[in-house]
DNA sequence: ATTTTCAATGTAAACGTTTCCATTCTTGAT
DNA sequence: ATCAAGAATGGAAACGTTTACATTGAAAAT
């Protein structure tokens, strides 16, 4: 691979004009420049990135790292790829990280991030209480948060309202006229979860129904825990005539031990879901759910992200996002 | 950040003695060695990936890229999942790339990557003449091609049998007695979407039936496009009374136009597709699907390019995995 | 007692950039 | 004619590692 150094050569000038004529940097002669960027192509030469990251920290460096609790998620594909578009469009790369739920894997992942100076970093934390990724931010790397917050850090964040997302979803429910709605939620350490929780609990107050604890079953976020909560829920002695579920993948699995009991939706029990999905018209029948502008999530976040970048000292911002009721046939 | 230059000084060593402590490299006596160990861990210290990088492409800089042409369709999802638990647990980060079947982005990645002077590459090429990628290829960087090979060049290849996959789903279509079995098919540019073509239109003559073009839709592998070619299927003078989709994308497509149609599975129309989903189980009926076993090409493909940089010199392996039908009620 | 050997460590160059500072050269003002 | 200013360019240090080579010192071999 060609270097500076040959293209420096090969135009008979010195590296540092090179550099300046690359960085559109400063005064360079109109000629030298021709010269300059004629050796370029002929070396058919590319900037190191490598070399450039190491020299200064203080120079854009076009790498970002973007942290995801799940890759298996259909959300957090959507959030990627918005962010994905705008930082491309920004000449960044992306350092995709997944550390699947795992806070020892995450641990790791942020080590790796750092040391590979990377500009920023999208991130939805384990926790709001994450330690490492605070650390990170004290030290002055652009962080922005999507669909979780960071507790007492200057970061921006972008998220959905997950509460009213909820409330939504419940209170069509109940207008829809069921009454036994049962709920099946995340990890209750992560604070999405926690606010579907309550948004469900207050729109059956709302409405003059009973909170029930029995109807309501955590689990682990994961496509299997909807399974195995549904089925729980199938069981009780009073079974619920509805299921409002947590995320996109508890839906999946709500639905598949609601297909082995061979009931009818929504004849015999209504669904849900938050998260929508773009096949949800695919199900049969199509999925009535909250839906998440997932796609802008990541844009947003992109491009708070790149703002930061460029003016570390812009103070930070909290974007909410709405999220909005998709009501197809289940329900 | 400390720098390996804080470390020496504060166990009053040289920089080279902490380097050989940190590679475990040549011999350091035991009293250094904690001295340097101790240095390290009161520092905090954190290697810098990108110094090493830039030192010696020679030594492993523990980063490896991925390009992937979809990161929207699960199947690529799974195989993400399968390079990541065996790259994390050797200690690589990966570099997630998306062209999104952008052939213009997957250039401007695969020269991204190669400026970031990864380790190696899995890539799952836009096609098989991938001029770049070849090019990389050939100036020495290890490669492993998922999914698609690339032809005349020494890159080991993971993939699936297509064609067989696609042979024995249309065949079972046929022995459960469907007849006008039609297909929607990938980009034609894919070689996988030829292979299948291939299996379909090989089952049928195989069975004695004949192979009717008109029953025949090529797309672009998308989910529009499965909506969309469904559709028209759906409406020719004689409809079919099976289809067989030729991804996952165009499955969920074709789904959807189905339910849309309010045509009864299987009765009134069968459907197998290829590709798997863990939520199969979730759709309604279950969906007959041929399985690759995503999860497994990922992981083969990891271990096949940390072998490869370990020792560039080993012969190429072409693996090919089975494709399992998956029969369940929709056929 | 002298030489040889080898383990332990240090010195300094190299990787490919950016950037501060110095130098040269032109041009316009005095 | 002299000088100041500023445009154009070059020289070299710096970023944080790895590693070839040199050095030291002590144990082993003579």
């Amino acid at each position: 691979m060609a270097s500076m150094n040959d293209v420096a050569k090969k135009a008979g000038v010195s590296v540092a004009t090179v550099s300046r004529v690359l960085n559109k940097s400063s005064n360079v002669n109109d000629s030298t420049r021709a010269k300059i960027l004629k050796a370029i192509k002929e070396l058919n030469y590319q900037p190191n990135r490598v070399a450039k990251r190491l020299r200064s920290r203080s120079v854009s460096s076009n790498l970002i790292g973007v942290l995801v609790p799940d890759i298996q998620n259909p959300f957090y594909v959507d959030v990627l790829r918005g962010i994905e578009d705008v930082t491309a469009s920004n000449n960044y790369a992306i350092i995709m990280c997944n550390f699947g739920q795992d806070i020892e894997r995450e641990k790791i992942y942020l080590e790796v991030l750092q040391s590979e100076s990377i500009d920023g970093l999208i991130a939805a934390p384990a926790s709001e209480e994450d330690l490492e990724l605070k650390k990170m931010v004290n030290n002055g790397l652009p962080v922005v948060c999507v669909d979780r917050g960071l507790k007492n850090s200057d970061v921006d964040v972008v998220l959905v309202d997950n509460y009213d997302g909820a409330f939504k979803a419940v209170d069509h429910l109940v207008k829809s006229g069921y009454h036994r709605i049962a709920h099946i939620s995340g990890l209750p350490t992560i604070p999405s979860s926690r606010r579907r929780l309550r948004g469900y609990r207050d729109a059956l107050i709302h409405n003059g129904l009973q909170y029930d604890p029995n109807l309501v079953k955590s689990g682990d976020s994961s496509h299997i825990s909807g399974i195995e909560l549904c089925e729980e829920l199938l069981n009780i002695p009073e079974p619920p005539d509805a299921i409002f579920t947590g995320n996109n993948l508890i839906t999946l699995g709500a639905l598949e031990t609601i297909h082995k009991h061979e009931l009818s939706i929504p004849s015999e029990i209504a669904i849900v879901g938050f998260d929508d999905m773009y096949w949800s018209n695919s199900l049969n029948p199509p999925l009535t759910a909250v839906r998440q502008p997932a796609y802008e999530i990541g844009k947003r976040a992109g491009e708070l992200l790149i703002q930061r970048i460029n003016d570390p000292s812009r103070e930070c911002i909290q974007m909410i996002l709405n999220a909005e009721l998709k009501i197809r046939k289940s329900s």
